[in-house]
Formats: structure tokens, C-alpha cells, sequence
DNA sequence: TTAATTTATATTGCACGCAAACTACTTGCG
DNA sequence: CGCAAGTAGTTTGCGTGCAATATAAATTAA
């Protein structure tokens, strides 16, 4: 066996893939209490920062795609969590809004993040590194 | 509007999520003359450095779940890449192995990381520790 | 040796992720 | 004003990602 740019330990890609799989595995027993996935959990923090927005509102801030996002929004509304209304100034778009208890669900989720970071051992500014890293590589890829 | 632990914008994960999936779409168009898709390109990486192997060892080496090699490795048998044929010292145990076809696409695959690299601006030396965060993260939550 | 347990793989079901095609509404341009 | 071009959202189709269940073979225990 001989060495190459394709042996798989070397890629950096590969340690992402697998990096991000593995987080988002992590958060499923966390997010279960709260009958959320980690799609829907990122489009809840999202409406909670900002209420009341369209689904290109929300797909950006969230980059989440809006072929993902529409079925997402859906599985939310039928949990009672939020309403699809049209948007009465322009009739194409839909308005988002969390309802009484898509508001509430914020108290739980609050505990959220402290749970995971209970599940590593990384140090702050190591985290905050990876986040910047992450960051840049998400501007350059865009 | 108030800050919160939940803002999307202070969280890793998102980052960590939505720069892994950007680096997936990136690969697409590098990969599609090669006529895979990136957990493809990961499969065929592993067995170009280690061939004739278990499911089981290809599962460990790659870090996808069996239940996405199964499909996976049908798609990539069915394009002639790969031969998925029962061992014999362990009936349990299927041998994946590379066809003439699929050891050779591997010259062309050498130059899918340069195209990748090409896409984006960052150093060297911050890919590196971008790549020792990722495994370091993976480890804890493993 | 037989029975219980473990191991390797396959299957099922559901939720993405996303390109591509489609629908309906709005805007801009001649 | 009327039509072409653009925009917001939906739908479709395919390939994961993964938990859960199933199956069959191998190993261990009794």
C-alpha cells in the first residue's frame, strides 16, 4: 500500500463530513424531549431571534434550502408550533410566525446548548476557532 | 429584539453544519464527470487505499453507517466500480473489491482535491487545524 | 452438541439536502 | 397598458444518515 492525496485521513473534507454527522447525532437524544430534529431545532432558534418572516427570510439566515425548507415548515405547523399565513402586501410570499407554544418551546431549548457542550471536552477558544474556520470556509465555498 | 444563548449566529454547530454541507454542494461539480457523489467519492478513497475489504472494515475507515453503505455500495456495483461478492472464510462477511474500472477512475481522481483547494483562499496552516478541531470534536463525541 | 449470544449485513421508514421543473404573483420595460 | 423577465414558494426525484428491526451465520456457554 502506497501513500496518496486521496488517503482519506489526510482530507479535510472527510474530518468535516464526519464532524458534522457526528454533531448532529450528538444533539438527537438532547432535541427528542423536545420533538425536534436538528433542521427544525436550527429553524426554531431562527424564529426566535426573528418572528414573523418569509421563508427567504428564513432560508437565509438559516441556509437552509427552501425545497427543504417548505416540507420542514409543514411537520412544525402540524406540531402546532408555528403558522403559514400569506402575506397580504404581496401575495407570493407566506409570513412564518411561531405560535403561544412554539414561543414557549424557547424555555426548554434554552438548556439545549449547555448539554452539548457538556458533551465535549474542547476548550472555548478552541471552539470559537473552529467557528471561525467553519466561517471562512462557508464564505469562500459560497 | 434580545440576545440569547439560541442566537443562530453564536452557535458551532451551525457553522460546523452549514460548512460541511456548502463543502458537499462545492464537490458536485467537480465530481459529477467522475459520476460520483461525495459519500461515493469517500467509499472509493477507502478502498483505493485499502481494497478487498469487509463492509464492516469499510464502515470503520469511512465512517458512514452500513445502512448507507448497503445502497450505496449497490449504486457504485451497478456503475462497475466495485464487485460485492461473499467471503468465503465468513458467510456472514461480504468482500467489497475494486474492478479494473474502478482502480483506474482513481487517476482521474487525483485531481478532484487541487480543484477543491482552487475554491477556496485559506492557509494551509489554518485548514490543518481546522482538520485537528473536526477530529478532535468527532473524538469527544464518538 | 444444543441453546443462547454475538456479529455482519440487509431492510424499512422517516427526515433531510438539493437540483430541476413548475406555479403563481410582481415588476420592469417598451 | 401589456408582455417579458424576475421572484417566492412548492413539488419531484434521488441519494444519503441513521435508528430500528430482521436475518443468517459464527461464537460462546452450558
Amino acid at each position: 500500500m502506497t501513500t496518496s492525496v486521496l488517503d482519506l485521513d489526510k482530507q479535510i473534507c472527510h474530518a468535516l463530513y464526519t464532524a458534522s454527522n457526528a454533531m448532529v447525532r450528538a444533539y438527537r437524544p438532547v432535541l427528542e424531549p423536545l420533538g425536534l430534529t436538528y433542521p427544525q431545532y436550527v429553524t426554531m432558534m431562527s424564529l426566535w431571534q426573528h418572528d414573523s418572516v418569509s421563508i427567504k427570510q428564513l432560508s437565509l439566515h438559516t441556509r437552509l434550502d427552501s425545497g427543504t425548507l417548505t416540507p420542514l415548515l409543514k411537520r412544525l405547523e402540524v406540531k402546532g408550533l408555528l403558522l403559514r399565513k400569506h402575506s397580504l402586501k404581496d401575495e407570493r410570499q407566506k409570513v412564518i410566525s411561531l405560535t403561544k407554544t412554539g414561543l414557549q418551546l424557547k424555555k426548554q431549548a434554552c438548556k439545549v446548548p449547555e448539554q452539548l457542550v457538556a458533551k465535549t471536552s474542547m476548550q472555548e477558544k478552541d471552539a470559537l476557532k473552529l467557528k471561525q474556520l467553519c466561517e471562512k470556509l462557508l464564505k469562500d465555498l459560497a
